[in-house]
DNA sequence: CATACGACATACACAGCGTATGTTTCCGAC
DNA sequence: GTCGGAAACATACGCTGTGTATGTCGTATG
């Protein structure tokens, strides 16, 4: 029964250090996995970002796997973060609020950090079954709730609303990589086609090229 | 100057035996390296199958991910194979031929050896714009081909072919990836939804729940 | 102030890739 | 027919990176 500091609250010194460094050895790997992937990275080199060696990296994580897990995590809970906080600001209006929604998880898979982590990386480094499970807490639990909010408010027809949530969950992934790997100067022209065309085929009517909001106005 | 017979189309007994074995490292490393996955196999593990060792791997192909480059090349030209020709079954009718094209895809995707091969483990044995690229050369090019003809047919709405092409085919991956991590009693089920899904998505006009086809009646 | 435990560093065992170097078997020329 | 030579492999080695076992130092606790 020691550390009774722990207890209430208070931090020893030792207990501070500690999760510096393992604050510090998340952001280290958070960086060296999304621009070298999993497999290109060395924890060896994670390591001596932070001035320390493998010892520390293994004594805070089971193994190579634990340490991008944890980086995982960060990244998924961070960006719901980021979307609940768009959607929120519209919470009279569904179809608003799944537009900002839509927008701002575009926005964050612009981001390397985010977009290589967790549709890149993370199926390899977890697994496929285990990444699946883990996109069913985060992100596509959110898709599926505004799927059926869509549904309940006659904007979208009664489709098998798993299904459904899925293709649109592999859609936006699949604009998140391209947003991730794409060149700075053509984000934004990219990410504004993405719009249109997810628009088009969310709200499910006929778009006007020069009017990308369908029937449902999601964009 | 010397094999003179392998200019004439006639193989010598030498040249069989060599394709046989590389023929049959191809087919071993398919095996493996969708059910392991590319990081999961070991190329001693090929070899063995083949009752040959790694040396005659590294005979026939520079490296692991050359390896994994003609498996994957192989794979792709195979589906290509089965989809033209269920396209070509219609060959009068765009829509016909475009339902046809699609739901022979998910067939092929339901086998593993396609289905985790291509959308799983490709992206990281290749890297994701070498991935692209050859994507870019087999389905992609064959769906932008598609989308064309439906946008010109009047049937869809002239949104930013490329961009639509893109989100389609990441769609058709997400269907394909799922099917292949499906447990067998379940496909079939959840193929129909997909074609459901898939075909309110591109047809663009409310499907009925148990009359999938949108106005376009691509499933 | 002695002791125990946590936070690391160091050292080691092992797997898997790539390469360099044999060894055998077949082909073609003389 | 036999003799060089090259293709088709097998064998042996080095290297990198993971995981584990052990050691060391500081710090909290009785």
């Amino acid at each position: 029964m020691s550390y009774a500091l722990g207890m209430s609250g208070v931090k020893s010194r030792r207990e501070q250090y500690s999760e510096a460094t393992r604050a510090a050895l998340l952001a280290a790997a958070a960086r060296r996995f999304a621009e070298h992937g999993f497999a290109g990275t060395a924890l060896e080199d994670v390591a001596a970002d932070i001035q320390a060696t493998r010892g520390a990296v293994y004594h805070h994580f089971a193994n190579k796997t634990a340490l991008f897990r944890a980086v995982h995590e960060q990244a998924e809970t961070a960006m719901l973060k980021r979307v609940e906080a768009a959607a929120a600001v519209h919470a009279d209006d569904v179809l608003a609020a799944a537009g900002a929604a839509l927008e701002e998880f575009l926005d964050c898979c612009c981001e390397p950090e985010y977009g290589r982590l967790v549709w890149q990386e993370a199926p390899l480094a977890l697994g496929w079954p285990e990444w699946k499970a883990s996109e069913e807490k985060y992100a596509f639990g959110m898709i599926e709730q505004t799927i059926n909010a869509l549904m309940d408010a006659g904007a979208m027809p009664a489709l098998p609303a798993a299904t459904m949530a899925r293709a649109v969950f592999q859609l936006l992934g699949g604009a998140g990589i391209e947003l991730a790997m794409t060149a700075e100067p053509d984000k934004i022209r990219v990410k504004d086609e993405y719009l249109q065309v997810l628009g088009y085929m969310l709200g499910a009517g006929p778009a006007e090229p020069d009017g990308p909001a369908g029937p449902a106005g999601l964009a």
